[in-house]
DNA sequence: TGCAAATATGAATGACTGTTCATATAATAA
DNA sequence: TTATTATATGAACAGTCATTCATATTTGCA
Protein backbone atom coordinates (compact mmCIF):
# COMPACT_ATOMS: atom_id res chain seq x y z
CA UNK A 1 0.00 0.00 0.00
CA UNK A 2 1.29 3.21 -1.00
CA UNK A 3 -1.09 5.41 1.42
CA UNK A 4 0.50 5.47 5.13
CA UNK A 5 -1.63 4.22 8.61
CA UNK A 6 -1.19 8.29 9.82
CA UNK A 7 -3.41 9.60 6.77
CA UNK A 8 -5.30 6.57 6.87
CA UNK A 9 -5.79 6.72 10.47
CA UNK A 10 -6.81 10.46 9.94
CA UNK A 11 -9.34 9.96 7.70
CA UNK A 12 -11.07 7.25 9.49
CA UNK A 13 -10.99 10.02 12.71
CA UNK A 14 -12.90 12.14 10.60
CA UNK A 15 -14.97 10.15 8.50
CA UNK A 16 -15.86 8.34 11.76
CA UNK A 17 -16.49 12.01 13.94
CA UNK A 18 -18.73 13.23 10.73
CA UNK A 19 -20.82 9.02 10.83
CA UNK A 20 -23.25 10.15 13.12
CA UNK A 21 -26.37 11.56 13.39
CA UNK A 22 -26.72 13.73 16.28
CA UNK A 23 -23.47 15.33 15.36
CA UNK A 24 -24.66 16.16 11.87
CA UNK A 25 -27.51 17.46 13.12
CA UNK A 26 -25.41 20.05 14.91
CA UNK A 27 -23.52 20.24 11.99
CA UNK A 28 -26.13 21.31 9.50
CA UNK A 29 -27.34 23.53 12.51
CA UNK A 30 -24.05 25.49 12.69
CA UNK A 31 -24.21 25.35 8.79
CA UNK A 32 -26.93 28.20 8.42
CA UNK A 33 -29.37 30.48 10.15
CA UNK A 34 -32.44 28.62 9.71
CA UNK A 35 -34.86 26.22 8.75
CA UNK A 36 -34.75 26.10 4.83
CA UNK A 37 -32.96 23.82 2.92
CA UNK A 38 -28.91 24.05 3.57
CA UNK A 39 -26.84 26.30 1.57
CA UNK A 40 -23.40 25.40 2.35
CA UNK A 41 -22.39 29.30 2.40
CA UNK A 42 -18.95 29.85 3.40
CA UNK A 43 -20.37 32.21 6.31
CA UNK A 44 -19.44 31.28 10.54
CA UNK A 45 -22.76 30.94 12.31
CA UNK A 46 -22.64 31.44 15.80
CA UNK A 47 -24.83 29.54 17.80
CA UNK A 48 -25.02 28.72 21.56
CA UNK A 49 -25.47 25.52 23.27
CA UNK A 50 -29.26 25.74 24.29
CA UNK A 51 -30.00 26.95 20.82
CA UNK A 52 -28.32 24.18 19.52
CA UNK A 53 -30.36 21.19 21.53
CA UNK A 54 -33.49 23.22 20.66
CA UNK A 55 -33.09 23.18 17.23
CA UNK A 56 -31.68 19.94 17.09
CA UNK A 57 -34.11 18.21 19.62
CA UNK A 58 -31.67 16.76 22.25
CA UNK A 59 -30.90 17.60 25.21
CA UNK A 60 -28.36 20.28 26.65
CA UNK A 61 -26.09 17.56 27.87
CA UNK A 62 -25.69 15.63 24.97
CA UNK A 63 -25.20 18.16 22.76
CA UNK A 64 -22.45 19.31 25.19
CA UNK A 65 -20.65 16.26 24.71
CA UNK A 66 -21.16 15.80 21.41
CA UNK A 67 -19.46 19.74 20.80
CA UNK A 68 -17.27 18.38 23.11
CA UNK A 69 -16.12 15.85 20.56
CA UNK A 70 -16.45 17.82 17.64
CA UNK A 71 -14.24 20.54 19.10
CA UNK A 72 -11.92 18.07 19.71
CA UNK A 73 -11.99 17.05 16.51
CA UNK A 74 -11.58 20.29 15.23
CA UNK A 75 -14.69 20.65 13.51
CA UNK A 76 -15.98 23.44 15.30
CA UNK A 77 -14.34 26.21 17.56
CA UNK A 78 -15.97 27.95 20.54
CA UNK A 79 -16.49 31.51 21.61
CA UNK A 80 -17.32 32.36 25.04
CA UNK A 81 -19.70 35.63 26.24
CA UNK A 82 -20.69 36.01 29.42
CA UNK A 83 -22.47 32.56 30.71
CA UNK A 84 -22.97 31.25 26.95
CA UNK A 85 -20.80 29.68 24.61
CA UNK A 86 -21.24 30.22 21.27
CA UNK A 87 -19.88 27.85 17.95
CA UNK A 88 -19.30 27.64 14.62
CA UNK A 89 -17.87 25.65 12.58
CA UNK A 90 -13.76 25.74 12.38
CA UNK A 91 -13.19 25.85 8.16
CA UNK A 92 -14.29 24.47 4.85
CA UNK A 93 -13.17 21.35 5.51
CA UNK A 94 -16.03 19.98 7.35
CA UNK A 95 -18.49 22.19 5.67
CA UNK A 96 -17.41 20.15 2.27
CA UNK A 97 -17.76 16.93 3.40
CA UNK A 98 -20.79 17.38 4.71
CA UNK A 99 -21.90 18.51 1.27
CA UNK A 100 -20.08 16.02 -0.83
CA UNK A 101 -22.44 13.46 1.60
CA UNK A 102 -25.41 15.21 1.29
CA UNK A 103 -25.51 15.92 -1.85
CA UNK A 104 -24.42 11.95 -3.09
CA UNK A 105 -27.38 10.69 -0.76
CA UNK A 106 -29.87 13.21 -2.01
CA UNK A 107 -29.17 12.07 -5.57
CA UNK A 108 -29.72 8.17 -4.62
CA UNK A 109 -33.08 8.84 -3.02
CA UNK A 110 -34.08 10.52 -5.74
CA UNK A 111 -32.85 7.66 -7.69
CA UNK A 112 -35.04 5.02 -6.31
CA UNK B 1 -34.83 21.15 11.52
CA UNK B 2 -34.81 20.97 7.80
CA UNK B 3 -33.12 18.13 7.32
CA UNK B 4 -35.05 15.14 7.66
CA UNK B 5 -34.23 11.92 9.68
CA UNK B 6 -33.84 9.62 6.58
CA UNK B 7 -31.28 11.98 4.95
CA UNK B 8 -29.57 12.20 8.04
CA UNK B 9 -29.51 8.58 8.46
CA UNK B 10 -28.89 7.97 5.02
CA UNK B 11 -25.31 10.16 5.70
CA UNK B 12 -24.59 8.85 8.73
CA UNK B 13 -24.45 5.19 7.54
CA UNK B 14 -22.35 6.68 4.50
CA UNK B 15 -20.08 8.06 6.44
CA UNK B 16 -19.50 5.42 9.00
CA UNK B 17 -18.80 3.07 6.33
CA UNK B 18 -15.87 5.39 5.21
CA UNK B 19 -15.01 5.61 8.79
CA UNK B 20 -13.15 2.65 9.57
CA UNK B 21 -9.48 2.12 8.81
CA UNK B 22 -9.81 -1.39 7.23
CA UNK B 23 -12.34 -0.10 5.22
CA UNK B 24 -10.09 2.75 3.72
CA UNK B 25 -7.42 0.29 2.94
CA UNK B 26 -9.91 -1.80 0.99
CA UNK B 27 -11.20 1.04 -1.13
CA UNK B 28 -7.89 2.83 -2.11
CA UNK B 29 -6.54 -0.54 -2.63
CA UNK B 30 -9.38 -0.67 -5.16
CA UNK B 31 -9.09 2.65 -6.57
CA UNK B 32 -5.37 2.31 -7.99
CA UNK B 33 -3.54 -0.44 -9.50
CA UNK B 34 -0.45 -0.38 -7.69
CA UNK B 35 1.90 1.47 -5.21
CA UNK B 36 2.14 4.85 -6.12
CA UNK B 37 -0.14 8.06 -4.67
CA UNK B 38 -4.08 7.38 -5.49
CA UNK B 39 -5.07 9.06 -8.48
CA UNK B 40 -8.77 8.75 -8.36
CA UNK B 41 -9.47 8.41 -12.10
CA UNK B 42 -12.74 7.11 -12.64
CA UNK B 43 -11.92 3.64 -13.95
CA UNK B 44 -13.15 0.66 -12.14
CA UNK B 45 -10.38 -2.31 -10.73
CA UNK B 46 -11.34 -5.55 -10.65
CA UNK B 47 -9.14 -7.31 -7.65
CA UNK B 48 -9.75 -10.83 -5.92
CA UNK B 49 -10.32 -11.23 -2.10
CA UNK B 50 -7.00 -12.82 -1.66
CA UNK B 51 -5.19 -10.28 -3.61
CA UNK B 52 -6.93 -7.89 -1.78
CA UNK B 53 -6.09 -9.11 1.89
CA UNK B 54 -2.61 -9.51 0.62
CA UNK B 55 -2.00 -5.84 -0.51
CA UNK B 56 -3.87 -3.98 2.22
CA UNK B 57 -2.11 -6.50 5.03
CA UNK B 58 -5.24 -8.00 6.51
CA UNK B 59 -6.42 -11.58 6.94
CA UNK B 60 -8.36 -13.04 4.41
CA UNK B 61 -11.46 -13.70 6.99
CA UNK B 62 -11.06 -9.83 8.16
CA UNK B 63 -11.09 -8.62 4.33
CA UNK B 64 -13.97 -11.06 3.30
CA UNK B 65 -16.30 -9.44 6.49
CA UNK B 66 -15.68 -6.42 5.51
CA UNK B 67 -15.92 -6.21 1.55
CA UNK B 68 -19.02 -7.84 2.74
CA UNK B 69 -19.99 -4.58 4.35
CA UNK B 70 -19.00 -2.76 2.16
CA UNK B 71 -20.94 -4.63 -0.34
CA UNK B 72 -24.41 -4.08 1.55
CA UNK B 73 -23.20 -0.64 1.62
CA UNK B 74 -23.35 0.13 -2.05
CA UNK B 75 -19.26 0.81 -1.77
CA UNK B 76 -18.28 -1.90 -4.05
CA UNK B 77 -20.08 -5.02 -6.34
CA UNK B 78 -18.73 -8.04 -6.72
CA UNK B 79 -18.35 -10.41 -10.21
CA UNK B 80 -17.82 -14.04 -9.79
CA UNK B 81 -15.29 -15.84 -11.71
CA UNK B 82 -14.56 -19.24 -11.18
CA UNK B 83 -13.47 -19.74 -7.76
CA UNK B 84 -12.41 -16.37 -7.47
CA UNK B 85 -14.96 -12.60 -6.43
CA UNK B 86 -13.47 -9.50 -8.26
CA UNK B 87 -14.29 -6.67 -6.14
CA UNK B 88 -14.58 -3.48 -7.34
CA UNK B 89 -16.16 -0.12 -6.50
CA UNK B 90 -19.44 0.30 -7.17
CA UNK B 91 -20.09 3.98 -8.43
CA UNK B 92 -18.52 7.53 -8.21
CA UNK B 93 -19.54 8.59 -4.73
CA UNK B 94 -17.40 6.30 -2.63
CA UNK B 95 -14.79 7.45 -5.02
CA UNK B 96 -15.27 11.30 -4.24
CA UNK B 97 -15.76 11.10 -0.75
CA UNK B 98 -12.80 9.30 -0.58
CA UNK B 99 -10.91 11.88 -2.56
CA UNK B 100 -12.62 15.01 -0.53
CA UNK B 101 -11.53 13.48 2.58
CA UNK B 102 -7.78 12.62 1.58
CA UNK B 103 -7.14 16.01 0.09
CA UNK B 104 -8.54 17.71 3.15
CA UNK B 105 -6.17 15.02 5.60
CA UNK B 106 -3.27 15.95 3.34
CA UNK B 107 -3.71 19.80 3.68
CA UNK B 108 -3.80 19.44 7.49
CA UNK B 109 -1.01 17.59 7.58
CA UNK B 110 0.84 20.05 5.60
CA UNK B 111 -0.12 23.24 7.04
CA UNK B 112 1.63 21.44 10.79
C1' DT C 1 -23.83 37.30 49.48
C1' DG C 2 -27.22 34.22 47.32
C1' DC C 3 -29.78 32.86 43.18
C1' DA C 4 -30.52 31.70 38.50
C1' DA C 5 -28.98 30.71 33.90
C1' DA C 6 -25.77 28.35 30.82
C1' DT C 7 -22.70 24.90 30.18
C1' DA C 8 -19.60 21.08 31.40
C1' DT C 9 -18.54 16.77 33.50
C1' DG C 10 -18.37 12.01 35.29
C1' DA C 11 -20.28 7.65 36.02
C1' DA C 12 -23.12 4.11 34.39
C1' DT C 13 -25.50 1.73 30.78
C1' DG C 14 -26.55 -0.77 26.89
C1' DA C 15 -25.68 -1.28 22.22
C1' DC C 16 -22.82 -1.65 18.57
C1' DT C 17 -18.56 -3.07 16.03
C1' DG C 18 -13.92 -4.68 14.53
C1' DT C 19 -11.21 -8.62 14.83
C1' DT C 20 -9.88 -13.44 15.34
C1' DC C 21 -10.44 -18.28 15.05
C1' DA C 22 -12.33 -22.23 13.43
C1' DT C 23 -15.15 -24.09 10.08
C1' DA C 24 -18.22 -24.32 6.07
C1' DT C 25 -19.20 -23.79 1.22
C1' DA C 26 -18.24 -23.66 -3.68
C1' DA C 27 -15.59 -24.47 -7.74
C1' DT C 28 -11.89 -26.61 -10.06
C1' DA C 29 -8.46 -30.07 -11.21
C1' DA C 30 -6.44 -34.57 -10.88
C1' DT D 1 -14.16 -39.19 -5.87
C1' DT D 2 -10.67 -36.66 -3.41
C1' DA D 3 -7.77 -32.78 -2.84
C1' DT D 4 -6.96 -28.02 -3.33
C1' DT D 5 -7.94 -23.23 -3.88
C1' DA D 6 -10.84 -19.23 -2.99
C1' DT D 7 -14.15 -17.25 -0.31
C1' DA D 8 -17.83 -16.89 3.15
C1' DT D 9 -19.72 -17.50 7.65
C1' DG D 10 -20.75 -17.80 12.62
C1' DA D 11 -19.54 -17.49 17.29
C1' DA D 12 -17.07 -15.15 20.66
C1' DC D 13 -14.47 -11.43 22.64
C1' DA D 14 -12.84 -6.96 23.67
C1' DG D 15 -13.18 -2.46 23.01
C1' DT D 16 -15.59 1.59 21.71
C1' DC D 17 -19.34 4.81 21.79
C1' DA D 18 -23.85 7.27 22.19
C1' DT D 19 -26.99 8.40 25.58
C1' DT D 20 -28.95 9.45 30.10
C1' DC D 21 -28.92 11.09 34.72
C1' DA D 22 -27.29 13.57 38.36
C1' DT D 23 -24.17 16.98 39.70
C1' DA D 24 -20.50 20.44 39.31
C1' DT D 25 -18.77 24.77 37.54
C1' DT D 26 -18.93 29.36 35.88
C1' DT D 27 -20.90 33.81 35.09
C1' DG D 28 -24.06 37.55 35.74
C1' DC D 29 -27.38 39.77 38.49
C1' DA D 30 -30.24 41.23 42.57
Amino acid sequence: MYINDHVINKMQDTLKLAGDATRLKILFCLLDESDHAPTFKDHYIEKCVNDIAYQVGCSQSLVSHQLKVLKDGNFVKSNKVGTKIYYSLKDEHVREIVKITYEHVLEDINND
